[in-house]
DNA sequence: CGTATTTATATCATATATGATATAAATACG
DNA sequence: CGTATTTATATCATATATGATATAAATACG
């Protein structure tokens, strides 16, 4: 299975090799998903230049355990969680943007 | 009192007039409130070229109420409901990734 | 103007994201 | 290899966003 499929379902919470199909997914749920999957993978490789991830948690008032969730795509994790980790790591609106504009 | 700052204080759900000073936001808090607001005054006019309230509810499984507050800045609605809404009027990923590089 | 449609406001019960904590697993590094 | 640091996983109580509902206010429109 393609990694992109398998990063979709294991993001819902689902393991791959269950006969759940993701395909009851709307276009606009799967590019929901993916803008979260993008943000996330971003989060992962610009916190990692920068701090770990205790010291990203305590800046923005979380805890470690939660920016680790942010990082690896669990579905629990909110937008908004990752674009306030985003923007602590330094991240701009100009390069949020850019990641969200590059989805779909 | 500009507009903007006006804005900023209402999005989170202070009173124009109230002694409470925005100064204690970060840098990264005011971005964050300003994405929010950006997002959500694309919303509504797009949203109101495509059809009402109602029907973007229903279309998201949400309620006419909720997508009002959307539409209104209310800080009670997270980035991920005024992003559904926003892909569920037709927006794509590129429109919503200019609008967030648009801030700041 | 008067009626119908749309949007805004208020309240509420509930689902879900949250930080805290403990700890296992992985990685760094001497 | 052995210890220290970092990251991942699990559990939990709680804050907060949620949709539902009722209804007021605003707007459209004949």
């Amino acid at each position: 299975m393609e990694q992109i499929k398998k990063e979709l379902l294991e993001s819902r919470g689902w393991k791959v090799g269950t006969v759940s199909d993701f395909l009851d997914l709307t276009p606009e749920e799967i590019i929901f998903v993916e803008i979260k999957l993008a943000l996330s993978r971003n989060l992962k490789s610009e916190r990692q230049k920068a701090m770990t991830q205790r010291e990203l948690a305590t800046k923005i008032g979380s805890s470690q355990p939660r920016i680790a969730k942010a990082e690896n795509g669990d579905p629990s994790v909110s937008i908004e969680l990752l674009i306030r980790a985003m923007l602590a790591t330094g991240a701009t609106p100009q390069a949020i943007g850019q990641i969200i504009a590059g989805v779909g």
